[in-house]
DNA sequence: ACTAAAGCCTGGCTGC
DNA sequence: TGCAGCCAGGCTTTAG
């Protein structure tokens, strides 16, 4: 479900809601959630643990534990939080639960199965591959046209699904993908090393902007501490996009009607006047 | 080293 | 009303 400014809201929630609670004891009804754990070690390390802080790095969500420990969540599609009192019955798909100090627990659904979680000790999670992979983040100067540049130049992707790979940009998915190709006027399928260097500039830019307008729509946004999933824009709302699930509308800038195309399993939203 | 396709899951929607 | 088929905002694994 979520793509960066998503994960972006869902961390300031968590963060604000159980910063510097303990978990007293957890669960993991899922096996497959944690492959890397058992539900024993599940259980028994993130016990008498407190949450020291509440990250994001790409789409991966952080929490810092007391004694070095550290739990990595990805939300894939469907995963999401929930802070409800303990004598609420476990929601719905619920594969684990984190019950805290003042009789409230932090619960974790994922209708899709999707979701993972790892829990890491000594070493850090920053040094696992699939964090170590990640692209730089997208609002770091490590992010710099130059290295989008780079990183293009390698690649005979077309540029919708290049922009979808976290190794080489990180944080986008379909929908912001598809957005930022709008914004710099890019036709989708366009094979990445292809792309002009005027216009992998505007691609850039496009990025950082279309990232920084969601979070700013998503900071405005009030979520309930019973569903903290990072759907900010509703179910089938437009949102503010310019073209993703808008097949047949207008184009907001030429009139022309927003087409979809397939690439590599997924829907793709573009402008075909727009976007040549 | 890079790319294409299948796979992981469930549920909601559409069209017959 | 039922049912088949399609679709869904992500990522990994396998095969080429």
């Amino acid at each position: 479900m979520p793509e960066l400014p998503e994960v972006n809201l869902v961390v300031d929630h968590l963060g604000r809601l159980v910063t510097g609670r303990e978990i007293q004891s957890s669960a993991l009804f899922r096996e497959r959630l944690a492959p890397h754990d058992t539900p024993e070690r599940f259980a028994s390390e993130l016990s008498r643990v407190s949450i020291e802080s509440v990250t994001r790095r790409g789409k991966f969500i952080v929490f810092t534990l007391s004694g070095g420990k550290f739990l990595l969540t990805h939300l894939r599609m469907s995963g999401r939080f929930a802070l409800l009192p303990n004598e609420m019955p476990d929601p719905k798909f619920t594969h684990a639960v984190f019950y805290l100090n003042g009789d409230e627990k932090l619960v974790f659904q994922d209708q899709r199965h999707f979701g993972l979680m790892r829990v890491v000790g000594d070493g850090g999670y920053e040094s696992l591959p699939e964090v170590a992979k990640l692209a730089p983040e997208p609002f770091s100067t490590d992010f710099s046209v130059k290295y989008l540049r780079a990183k293009m130049a390698a690649s005979r992707l077309p540029i919708k699904q290049f922009l979808l790979d976290q190794t080489k940009v990180c944080g986008l998915g379909n929908i912001y993908a598809a957005e930022s190709l709008y914004h710099s006027r890019i036709n989708p399928e366009l094979v990445a090393n292809a792309v002009s260097t005027r216009k992998i500039s505007q691609l850039h830019q496009a990025i950082i902007s279309v990232l920084e307008t969601a979070i700013n729509h998503a900071s405005r946004v009030e979520v309930d501490a019973s569903n903290i999933g990072g759907n900010f824009y509703g179910d089938d709302a437009d949102g503010d996009w310019m073209v993703y699930a808008r097949e047949g509308v207008e184009c907001g800038r030429c009139g022309k009607p927003i087409a979809r195309i397939a690439q590599g399993g997924r829907s793709t939203y573009y402008c075909p006047r727009c976007q040549r």
